[in-house]
RNA sequence: GGGCCGUUAACUCAGCUGGUAGAGUAUCUGCCUUUUAAGCAGAGAGUCGCGCGUUCGAGCCGCGCACGGCCCA
């Protein structure tokens, strides 16, 4: 016997009791005219002498979050999707029978509401009910209104209960939801066309990371889910879209952690006839309307940091950031050994994941991880980094003056990886190239090594134009604008491990 | 994978050196026709995450497990 539920019980007698007397606990037949904030405007618009207005024939309707009874007479407040407003119930102006069903009603019920505005002693706006109904009873209390809803467990997996009580969770997905569209018709603006690649891919490509397998029973095949669009967007780019996007999920089968979500949002956009540089001015321009349009401003707080999106962003070579700002010796940069001695002189691991063979590992990955460790974190302020080496930038085009290197950017704002942009291969033989090494690497137990993919060689034959794409994470962009600490503040429904009673799914 | 912290009433939290569990809000009953976390009087509400152990006795100590948070990897 649980006994969550004594409040559950009365409320089902209560509920058991209204039904007796003929009343429809879920009816669907009234019809709202006016939101809290219609009537909000309308009533500041045409204001001052009115103190009331009750033959106003407003109807509004919303969830109960506050009662406040005085025998027969009671203020309530109630909330609909544009805000919430007071309300004003008494006996002589409702009548019997609705102020009893009234005096039923509960903290969480749905209401509709018909009546005028008036101001009260205080001076607050208040709907005076001319009528009241019940539109959905509410079974379960709301977590109490002072304190709302905290323990964190509780509001991820109860997310709408989060939402019900939290007004700044309603502000942050409010503003993600704009980050979205902001971008979106930036983009549009500039003749991008936006597209849908498939989810469920053959064979996993366009980044290094472990994918989601499941099988499709009538092909017989296995698929994955995409760890990224990219290569098919590449496919169009060939198919003569010469600037597209796609903004939507992509799959990894990693740990789940602040920054790392299994399912997570990304865009990624390609542009014909553009280069890197392109993309870093397009992005910067992007970012800053973005914020400027969300935020209000093009300088953020994040987490205590004040960050300025609105100067020219500072663009590094990877190897001078790896020198200036990670402290180490350029004479190490050639050298696996050297390098390798350094991290374990200075206590960085490089067993982990992200590095998974410290022995077999090639320079370029030693390095990469070195970065992350010693320089991302620093890079607060929007900084592009540039020039990554080639043997981590499997679809990036060499650089014509150091073919070492490639025409890759990566954004870091804030001390967070945000966009990874670059020219774009399109030799398809060193394409090929690329892909064997990659395929020699995965051989080697390097798990997250692409695929040869020789669909995407056979597309590259035909002749891709010289073209730019970038990705940015849109669940770490939400984050810094809305001064986030964790992906699962600004992800609806963050994967969780299941609680015990769930229901098992084999 | 490792470390630290957390899990007590519907919610937010107390609970000392181990002695059978407390507050506020919410709920229920009564009073109340302008409240702002309304007020007054009264009442009910707990598998102290789960399991094992130590002990005369465990919310508290030990071990294990589950879930969550943060940090590290």
């Amino acid at each position: 016997m649980n006994k969550t539920n004594d409040i559950v019980e009365q409320r089902r007698k209560k509920l058991e009791d209204l039904k007796r007397k003929n009343i429809n606990l879920f009816p669907n037949d009234f019809i709202v005219t006016s939101t809290v904030k219609d009537v909000v405007n309308i009533i500041e618009n045409r204001a001052d002498s009115i103190t009331e207005s009750a033959s106003g024939g407003f109807v509004l309707a919303g969830r109960m979050m506050a009662i406040n009874r005085f025998g027969k007479t009671a203020f309530i407040r109630f909330r609909d999707r544009s805000g919430q407003l007071q309300a004003y119930i008494r006996k002589d102006r409702v009548g019997d029978e609705a102020f009893y069903l009234f005096k039923q009603l509960d903290i969480g019920d749905f209401i509709g509401i018909k009546g005028g505005m008036f101001k009260t002693k205080t001076g607050e706006w208040t709907l005076l009910a001319n009528e009241i109904k019940l539109v959905c009873k509410a079974i379960r209390p709301l977590p109490e209104k002072f304190h709302g809803l905290k323990d964190p467990e509780k509001r991820y997996r109860q997310r709408y209960l989060d939402l019900i009580m939290n007004s700044n969770v309603r502000e942050i997905f409010v503003k993600r939801s704009k980050i979205i569209q902001e971008i979106r018709t930036f983009l549009l603006k500039r003749d991008f066309l936006e597209v849908e690649t498939p989810m469920m891919q053959p064979i996993p490509g366009g980044a290094e990371a472990t994918p989601f397998k499941t099988y499709h029973n009538a092909l017989g095949m296995n698929l994955f889910l995409r760890i990224a669009p990219e290569l098919y967007l590449k496919r169009l780019v060939i198919g003569g879209f010469e600037k597209v996007f796609e903004l939507n999920r992509s799959f990894r089968n990693e740990g789940v952690s602040t920054r790392h979500n299994p399912e997570f949002t990304m865009l990624e956009f390609y542009q014909a006839y553009a280069t890197y540089n392109d993309l870093m001015d397009l992005t910067e321009e992007m970012l800053r309307s973005a914020a400027i349009n969300v935020t209000g401003s093009a300088v953020i707080t994040y987490q205590g940091n004040s960050i300025d999106l609105g100067r020219k962003w500072r663009r590094m070579p990877l190897l001078t950031a790896m020198e200036e700002i990670g402290g180490i010796d350029p004479g190490l940069l050639d050298d696996r050994q050297k390098l390798l001695d350094f991290a374990s002189s200075k206590g960085i691991p490089l067993t982990q994941k992200i590095c998974q063979r410290p022995l077999a590992d090639r320079l370029g990955k030693i390095i990469a991880k070195l970065f992350d460790i010693l320089v991302e974190p620093k890079l607060i302020q929007p900084t592009y980094i540039t020039g990554y080496p080639v043997e981590i930038s499997p679809l990036s085009r060499k650089s014509d003056n150091d073919p070492t290197l490639t025409d890759r950017f990566e954004l870091f704002i804030a001390g967070h990886e945000i966009a990874n942009g670059f020219s774009e291969l399109n030799d398809p033989d060193d394409q090929k190239e690329r892909f064997l090494q990659q395929t020699a690497d995965r051989e080697a137990g390097d798990e997250e090594a692409h695929y040869m993919d020789e669909d995407y060689i056979k597309a590259l034959e035909y002749g891709m134009p010289p073209a730019a794409g970038e990705g940015i994470g849109i669940d770490r962009l939400a984050m810094i604008f809305t001064d986030s600490a964790s992906i699962r503040e600004v992800i609806l429904f963050p994967h969780m491990k299941r609680e015990k009673t769930d229901t098992t799914i084999i």
